[in-house]
DNA sequence: CCGGGAATTGACCGCCCAGTCAGTCTCCTG
DNA sequence: CAGGAGACTGACTGGGCGGTCAATTCCCGG
């Protein structure tokens, strides 16, 4: 019973908490962080504004719990993407098309890290959040070391590359979220042909 | 002396606006828009604040205006370049050189132009700047169309992957502008070789 | 049905800063 | 040198919003 009581106030807790990140989340992606009020986030998740306050210190730390768990969900779907993928190439497939399928299902996310993460990452010195980032950017460099170390890729200076890449598949991607119409039907296919063979003719 | 006299005082108005611009973008840079006080940037730049509103008027007004010189700026640099190239190689090349060049000198603007932009560009309808951004790409969007056409480029969507190397670019330079050490030396050629070969062997 | 502890509420506080404007200074003109 | 036009100043205001906390509601065990 103790046990039962227990798990109910948690399950109470955790419904709250993430109803509470979820409206976060869309009104960032709407507003941008600064814009975003803290009442309107409440109302959004149909709580009143102290409430919100039971669960997250400050604003900025409700900002940063969105984007920490956003983050974390996208790198174990990445992650486990990879592992599944045997050859350099296919792996590269599977970073790009993981990303591609974790933000079509998380939009208001995408919107978040896409606009709000060069000021983290430049303007406000965020230790936490260069962790996460590069984290990321870590997957995408093993990727590219094994395929180099395997003959498949042609030798490069591994981490700014990596991300170059990073960053052209954010690019593709916010083409692919932020204007939703008339895109070619198979971007994370063109993306992947661009980093794979180049622009160049033959 | 009619026209002295005007001319002075168009001088001396040019002066102050200058000076006000320029402490805008380092403060901007420095802060990012909305950590920015104007009375920061008054004092930057040695006058008072009531004396900013006598020549812009409001803050976001004088954050557009220190863009908008900015961009143009960059924009008449890069086409000038561009004329004076004859093939979609060197175009390219001049494309990514000028930027370079234009952004090494301009450091403060490049941080404004990197980490303000997304939002602009997502959250806020900003028709001026979008306009701006328009004719970036279009710059490289024709290079683009005209490669293809003359057989050096291979067949491709050409305003979406404009974008891709557009960002691509803006990636580059965000790595050699924002993170003074130890990178490679020329970090112009290694984005044109990425661009122009792509990573897959041979 | 009662009592009390926990969860929730939302009116309120105080800070911060964009924007104002009455007053000061400067410098030209007659 | 007087006077006044206009550039400049900076103390002040008003509003907006992050954060608080006394009051209220909810819930459950006895």
């Amino acid at each position: 019973m103790a046990v039962a009581g227990k798990s109910k106030k948690d399950v109470l807790q955790e419904f709250r908490s993430t109803e509470i990140l979820e409206a976060a989340r869309h009104v960032f992606a709407l507003r941008g962080y600064h814009a975003a009020t803290i009442d309107q986030i409440a109302t959004h998740a149909g709580v009143a504004k102290g409430t919100v306050y039971l669960y997250f210190d400050s604003k900025r730390d409700l900002f940063l719990a969105s984007l920490r768990e956003g983050v974390l969900a996208l790198h174990a779907e990445v992650a486990a993407q990879l592992r599944a993928s045997p050859t350099p190439k296919s792996q590269l497939q599977a970073f790009i098309n993981a990303r591609f399928h974790y933000f079509s299902r998380n939009r208001d996310f995408f919107r978040i890290y896409y606009t709000e993460f060069p000021q983290l990452a430049t303007v406000t010195g965020q230790p936490e959040l260069q962790d996460l980032y590069e984290q990321q950017a870590q997957l995408l460099e093993s990727v590219l070391a094994d395929g180099i170390r395997s003959g498949h890729l042609r030798s490069c200076p591994v981490p700014s590359t990596a991300r170059l890449v990073y960053d052209l598949i954010r690019s593709a991607l916010a083409q692919h979220i932020l204007n939703e119409p008339a895109d070619n039907p198979h971007p994370e296919a063109t993306v992947f042909n661009f980093i794979w063979k180049g622009i160049s003719q033959s």
